[in-house]
DNA sequence: TTCATGCGACCAACTGGTCGGTAGAGTTAA
DNA sequence: TTAACTCTACCGACCAGTTGGTCGCATGAA
């Protein structure tokens, strides 16, 4: 067997969560995408919601840090890092003909009221992306090139993707996302001059 | 009976699909609460998605557009008109403890990939709201009055507004969420100079 | 007599989750 | 060498409870 069970079980979670949501994602669903019994399901999570921790975990590892921290690296200027990024995501959304869109932001919406845990696992990834930005800002404070603080900059930048993404997904007007992802472009060349 | 039928269903309805989803809510939640049969709800509604849509619009209608025309017909400046509107909004939400947020985004989330008929729904209430904002600014545009097109600063206006409000719902931060909704009455400030 | 309004038992399908069991690889011990 | 044993991985029938939705019937006003 090329990949082991708990792979393929994560794997299918994370397309079904990502696309259908948490209560819109049924475990007979997952087992039966995933081609694996329902005992092997319960023999690697003990319920929906350990997989759902998992799940947002990796995709947010794998989707949002990784790339964040990989083109804050290769980039020029923080402000061409942050732009690759976004630029990355938004071409990735584009190319699933804006389905899906942010696993994170869907499951936020979706489970902070409902789940404690949850919303802290949640808050605390998007604490973490907003850290990797100031992290990367907070040099450039000193030489006058922002013109707010790093932190009100990472969080605009945060909350504006999640509003420009929902925005696409209601829409699903290419024109119009590309747009909208402009002016999110358009804010970072504003507020970061390095 | 003070309060007929279809109401008290169309009222607990509201208030669960606002705070539990479209998934999360259940039929027999809905008439439970409402203290009436299945038998009534399905007299007065064929099935979960017509009472949903039901529900959308009404929220709709109440919470977002009527508000914002009221502001912005009794505001001395049409950006004065869209602080206070964003400003209730927030108190509101702030006076719920950050729970529930906004039901036209969290639907558009949630339903945009499941429901064709939904998304087109959701998609024509975000148009109208774009829609008001845009008559009323561009009366200014002549004036040099704005830093971009009327329509942009209408999108980035909503966008941005859906974005602060998933944040707050994931970090129940009464200071953070003060200062989010801050950069948006800045935004405003910065993009029209009525 | 008609008809809108409302009741609640009922239905098949599905939900998240349990459980007794098995196949087979690895370990031990005679 | 081989028989006995242990353990992980996995199977799928099964469970109680819930789901969205149906239906026959009762009530009461017009």
């Amino acid at each position: 067997m090329a990949k082991n069970t708990q792979l393929k079980i994560i794997e299918k979670a994370e397309k079904l969560l990502w696309h259908k949501g948490y209560e819109g994602t049924s475990l007979n669903d997952v087992v039966g995408k995933a081609g694996v019994s329902k005992g092997a399901f319960f023999h690697y999570y003990p319920n929906k919601q350990a997989i759902s921790q998992d799940v947002i975990n990796k995709y947010t590892r794998e989707q949002l840090v990784v790339p964040l921290e990989k083109h804050l690296g290769a980039a020029t200027s923080v402000k061409n890092g942050l732009f690759n990024w976004v630029s990355e995501f938004f071409e990735t959304f584009k190319g699933q003909n804006f389905k899906g869109g942010c696993l994170l932001g869907n499951m936020a919406l979706e489970m902070s009221d409902q789940n404690e845990a949850a919303r802290e696992t949640i808050k605390q990834h998007f604490l973490d992306l907003e850290n990797i930005i100031v992290s990367h800002l907070k040099p450039l404070m000193d030489d006058g090139m922002l013109v707010m603080e790093p932190r009100q900059i990472a969080r605009l930048l945060i909350a504006a993707l999640q509003g420009v993404i929902m925005m696409s997904k209601v829409h699903k007007d290419n024109n119009r996302a590309s747009r909208e992802f402009q002016s999110i472009a358009q804010f970072i060349e504003y507020a970061i001059k390095d």
